[in-house]
DNA sequence: AAAAAAATCCCGTTTTCCCCCTATTTTTTT
DNA sequence: AAAAAAATAGGGGGAAAACGGGATTTTTTT
């Protein structure tokens, strides 16, 4: 398992400086990897990084500068092949989502051990994303969360197309952009009492009764957006 | 990083023989796993967990007699002490979110090494949630893609709070909800003119000259559902 | 204190909505 | 072939919306 570490090259972006020599030894103490260089600052992390090209890059969230995230960016705008994982004290939702949007390959939460650093380290090298347990969990909750109130949405969907005719749901699509009974009747060349009968029928099928109800209704059978 | 497997009991089920006998080659060579029974059918799995109580269940996701995610579900709901990691040979999106939605704590491809299969089974102990690196990956694509959709909304929601005074944005909002101009001046103890002046000037601005069209824009807005 | 913006008020006209009725033709289902 | 559902067609009438105009009071901003 440890045989797909070898000659890691790793620069450590963290201001503190009794945190950075800590994670800094561990890092040394795993077998196969370097660290080329270290840094307190966020935008003299850039230069140090870009000038080295490192395998991996270890980067504080909170640091002066440039915030983490920044940093992370132009690092990945400019070196998608550089991996940078993230260390951040808390499991914030908004930075785990900014981290991960604009590439990061981990999110490592500080109270990790050093046997987690190292599975984030190799995991990144063979082009994972790893996220420390927490936050994993965390981005799977949200997950689930995310399509349950996406399916939730799909009932009407489904339920628009047992209830009204494929007229009827024409109909209703054209009411719900806001074109008037006349206008209708003249684009679906029906005479205006037809198109009247028919926007009645729909209300009473749905049991709506009046226009905004049927937009509302429209919206969420994903007839109009 | 062993110390904290002791004595953990596993049930597996799995229908095709060979690849089971494989898996319980596999974990038992693991030390302090015993593997407490083995069962190819879904139905027969439920009764054989329910008797040994495991600490964890390895289950194939499709198994004759009841499918995967169906058992997983009722191990969870009976005992959701007792953890359970999905076997798969895919990377299904709808496999991966069914199981995740049931309380699984582990989806691993079938493709996974022994490795894997003993960190997969340490995490879920550590009550984590263990995903095979590609699922975890499609999991945290998926995240990213649904909050950045969700983000483009918010643009218009703030647009409201800009253009329309507090006024115009709680009539707008009764509108939107389908009531009248007489019931909502009711409501707000105005006279009809004046809701009609209001609903005459939201419209202005709004450059929006039907109902069906404020609707719409109520509910980007976020006035209304 | 002055100016600007928001909220209030009134009226008359045209258009659209919404509900009621009956009825025929076409399509789908049984 | 018969029955049911959908789409077509028409008329009448009351309520509400939409638009035009003009005006006052209150609140906020400058």
């Amino acid at each position: 398992m440890a045989k797909d570490i070898k000659n890691i090259s790793i620069v450590i972006v963290e201001d503190h400086t009794i945190v950075r020599q800590g994670i800094k030894a561990l890092v040394e103490s795993i077998e196969g990897i370097k660290v080329l260089a270290e840094t307190g600052d966020g935008r003299e992390a850039l230069d140090v990084i870009f000038k080295s090209k490192p395998h991996v890059v270890l980067l504080d969230i909170a640091i002066p500068g440039l915030n983490g995230i920044e940093v992370a960016s132009r690092i990945k705008k400019e070196h998608p092949h550089i991996k940078v994982i993230m260390l951040s004290m808390h499991a914030n939702e908004e930075y785990i989502f900014q981290s991960l949007r604009v590439g990061v390959s981990g999110y490592l939460l500080k109270d990790s051990g050093i046997e987690e650093l190292e599975m984030a380290i190799k995991s990144v090298m063979r082009n994972e994303i790893y996220l420390s347990p927490p936050i994993s969990k965390q981005v799977v909750m949200d997950y689930i969360k995310r399509i349950e109130a996406m399916e939730k949405e799909k009932k009407v969907d489904k339920n628009v197309f047992e209830v009204l005719t494929p007229r009827q749901r024409e109909i209703l699509q054209l009411i719900a952009e806001g074109h008037t009974t006349k206008e209708i009747s003249k684009k679906l060349n029906i005479s205006v009492n037809i198109m009247d009968a028919h926007r009645t029928q729909i209300m009473e099928i749905l049991d709506i009764h009046n226009v905004a109800g049927l937009v509302r209704y429209a919206i969420k059978a994903k007839l109009v957006d």
